[in-house]
DNA sequence: GTTTACATGTAATCCGTTACATGATTGA
DNA sequence: TCAATCATGTAACGGATTACATGTAAAC
């Protein structure tokens, strides 16, 4: 199969359809919606890597009979479908790549909670907050070292935006760590219909 | 010439030409040193970008000659280079994308300050922050109205994390605003031990 | 004398954007 | 009936990643 690795918006959308089956234009809908959808997906982006993950045994598609059939397909994941979702979403924290990586974290994070138990939340959230502790003090020491070099005020006062961009991430970490570890779960299984 | 759209990241190769002449080579340890440079680009990528900027008119190489001929460019903007950079530069801020060109904002707003007045910078940050406070009224809308219909805490936790970064970025942006405006212009030098 | 850093480049492949195309359904 | 929305698709094109290729200079 080669399985050749899955594009993040490939990843996402995989995502989408395992919390909801969805068809194409609804997922458009939902990006163009919803404050994560910042991102805007074209046709010509969207509809072929549907059928890439379709093609890859991923996803299952079903024409719509509802009521009259007007061409519309809705996609279901299949189990290795729902496999390589979860294999996504339990990916660790690589604090190399957290400055650019943020974004897909925080969208593994939302998926993450129909899919992990809440210690394993926890533990993504820690190694969340320590990568990016890590990170800032690599910016910070930046700050104090090259940048008075760089000539003019501009580079330090854009250097100073990226810090506080990360304390603000960081803070935020430390924040839900603190909201999920206090949260009493009720003991039964959180089942979504 | 029909003058195609130049790529983000060919600008901001442009600007940093502009900023100070240098070889490929050059460019990729700037990148991959300076904090701004979370994107480190390729070979694949740099090479060829240069290659178009050239052939565009916009730089100029020079074989280095600098004692022994060792095969090695440096690149310098001409006028129109300089030209196409400037207009780049000064490109009004649209408040549709804030959201996703925040970090080429940034990237202009360093490249500014040897091209622009301070009070043109200053008109700048205002639309900026204008831009950014009406992207957070919209993303604090939904979280109030929508968001909790999401189902499940993590999508309303997610939000909370943009939100604070952009609350942090607006912060930023009036923080700057009165240190550009406070800051007196050296026409006569500041007391100096 | 061999490794390491310097320095540039190319080819295959893949994916996204842009723009266009098509047809069904709903509402005025 | 005419417009707008729903819904999916295709083709051209461009650019980025990956991986490979090449050669010089400095350092140890």
């Amino acid at each position: 199969m080669a399985a050749r690795r899955l594009t993040d918006f490939e990843q996402v959308l995989l995502g989408l359809i395992a919390a909801a089956p969805s068809a194409g234009y609804d997922l458009k809908h939902q990006f163009a919606m919803t404050p994560l959808g910042v991102y805007q997906p074209s046709s010509g982006a969207l509809y072929p890597a549907l059928r890439r993950l379709e093609q890859a045994g991923l996803l299952r598609a079903e024409p719509d009979g509802n009521g009259r059939a007007r061409r519309r397909f809705v996609y279901h994941v299949t189990e290795p479908g729902l496999a390589a979702h979860a294999a996504w979403v339990r990916q660790p924290v690589n604090p190399a790549t957290v400055g650019t990586d943020l974004p897909l974290h925080l969208m593994r994070f939302v998926m993450m909670e129909r899919l992990l138990s809440r210690d394993e939340v926890l533990g993504f959230l820690a190694s969340l907050r320590d990568a990016l502790a890590a990170f800032l003090d690599k910016l910070e020491a930046y700050a104090t070292d090259a940048a008075p070099g760089l000539g003019g005020h501009h580079p330090a006062l854009a250097l100073d935006h990226g810090i506080s961009n990360y304390v603000a991430s960081l803070a935020w970490t430390k924040r839900t760590i603190n909201v999920l570890a206090g949260q009493e779960r009720p003991d039964r299984a959180p089942a979504q219909p």
